[in-house]
DNA sequence: GTGTGACTTCTAGTCCGTT
DNA sequence: GAACGGACTAGAAGTCACA
């Protein structure tokens, strides 16, 4: 949780994240609501600093519409 | 993480994770070992008893030799 | 070799705000 | 809109003894 390997991931899964919800045209604040998370989680999820759950990462794959396995593509 | 669909998913996913560990011929020990986990988590994540976050799906499937998104897929 | 309950420590996740 | 901070509560992480 907090190894130089770890924080990459986190980072790249974030940065996975990131790119879904631009291309869904969404605010994180948006995200937010749809997965009904709050807004400075999904942030601090996107910035590599959060380590999130499964069923999280269900809720916003869910909210962006694609494939949970997708939000790990790059991990 | 007690609504019925949570525990769907939870379930889902430690399914699959009990079959990728049967494919690699592994016990909950020896997977255990692999991903530097407790032999009693991976069993309580097998059962979806746990709601488990990126950083140890990614050890885990790492210890199987699978993508991690694998682990997703009937989520 | 696996299931289960119980337990402690640490962080996930929320809510308030400011820059 | 997004980053960031503080303070708080729910829950994940991690371990153990016993069946």
């Amino acid at each position: 949780m907090s190894t130089p390997s770890e924080t990459k991931i986190l980072k790249q899964f974030g940065a996975t994240l990131r790119a879904e919800r631009l291309k869904a045209e969404l605010s994180q604040e948006a995200l937010a609501e749809l997965a009904d998370l709050d807004r400075t989680y999904v942030g601090g999820v996107e910035r590599g600093e959060r380590n999130i759950s499964v069923l999280n990462i269900v809720r916003l794959a869910k909210a962006l519409g694609i494939p949970p396995g997708n939000l790990l593509k790059n991990v």
